[in-house]
DNA sequence: TATTATTTTTAGACTTGTCTAAAAATTTAT
DNA sequence: ATAAATTTTTAGACAAGTCTAAAAATAATA
């Protein structure tokens, strides 16, 4: 059994490697979890005494088959709590985040398969993130940058990259949604700001708001 | 805020101040957290620093208003948990408590309030137990146990004593569950069992089962 | 390649919550 | 009321997880 403090890093290790591929710093883990390169050396020992991680002292992290899989349950946690406050308690999506952060460390298996068919198993969080299966595997969705797009293209919007509160919020205001259908109509050169079309509604986006916007491809019918 | 442990020691106080009124002893808190008395010493100095308790060398301790508030509030969470975890994810009553005790420590105002909307405002949880308001006040229902009705009487069963898993597991098996109507037909002087009418079922229960079931009077109609 | 800068680790200390063993206070019994 | 038993507190220790400051290893630069 795995403490909260062990979870937690466990979790932005995995995290961490899913963006660059190969060992995890002691810095960039240290960052993550706001705290100190020193401290995790200590964790670091002790996750690797219990042979969830690889770690070779200045060579970097990595985690072991077993690490994963528990660091991918617990993200499976987050993300179905997630769901669970959104779609039946109310909660905005930049709501959600930090009492995720708490529930994802709930210990109990009946707990999370019962929410999970209580949520009719849903695939991925308010946020568009993937959801892992009971084994740590992602269901991973063909998916691209609004800001790829050319004119006169159109996709479905299915998730965020910076899935700040501040970010989600904005994204509220403007009405852009998970699961909403967004067509280009104009780039402007000048300053790759973009015309787009959601619903019915004609809005005009900042290259930084498209460039942290996931598309699903769409072709027309 | 509080601790998760400092949390458990103001429940654990709660509890025992409802039993037997006057201050709680370090040896009683000590039992019920399963911990040593040295430790209860510690944390109740700890806790009194705070202002949650009134507490005198070797003279016990007393919850103070906001104390009691802040464990009713626990107790709250606990309780709507456990009335979630059963009608929502299909526990029984007697798995519920484990788990509800993780649950209970979740710190969101929002979430709980939400909870309780979504449950629809119960009052009781899966054992019967009130369910205290945001205030920490608790709705009292006047009940007594089925071992002090006479031949003939019937009530409402309400709640348990003893909530150990066993005790819940062995009412499952018999059929005896919250809301049902019970019916004395027949006392027997012997050994104080009892012949009973649940549902349409007669059942034969010893005088240490009545003596652990509550009933709500019921007025025949 | 030698030197400087950065990263990582070690060493020692601190906090929280716990424990054991012994001392002090209270309660019970003779 | 005094002695014995019990309860409670104190004192000192320990484990987990963190920190700071200094040392060691690695990476970058001249």
């Amino acid at each position: 059994m795995f403490t909260l403090s062990e979870e937690n890093y466990l979790k932005a290790i995995y995290h961490l490697e899913l963006g660059n591929d190969g060992g995890v710093s002691t810095n960039a883990i240290a960052e993550k979890l706001a705290t100190k390169a020193s401290s995790v050396t200590d964790m670091v020992k002790k996750l690797s005494e219990k042979e969830v991680v690889l770690y070779k002292k200045y060579k970097g992290v990595t985690l072991t088959i077993l690490g994963k899989t528990v660091a991918a349950n617990v993200v499976r946690k987050h993300r179905l709590w997630e769901v669970f406050l959104v779609e039946k308690l109310n909660f905005s999506w930049h709501e959600v985040h930090e009492v995720a952060e708490q529930l994802e460390h709930i210990k109990s298996a009946k707990l999370i398969n019962q929410l999970d068919r209580f949520l009719g198993f849903p695939t991925h969080d308010p946020h568009g993130d993937p959801i892992p299966d009971k084994d740590g595997n992602l269901k991973i969705v063909e998916k691209s940058l609004l800001s790829t797009l050319s004119k006169n293209e159109s996709g479905i919007c299915i998730g965020v990259d910076d899935s700040s509160s501040e970010f989600l919020q904005f994204l509220d205001k403007k009405g852009i949604t998970l699961g909403k259908k967004i067509t280009i109509l104009d780039k402007e050169d000048f300053d790759d700001s973009l015309s787009i079309l959601i619903g019915d509604k004609k809005l005009s986006i900042s290259n930084k708001i498209a460039s942290n916007l996931y598309i699903r491809a769409h072709t027309e019918q």
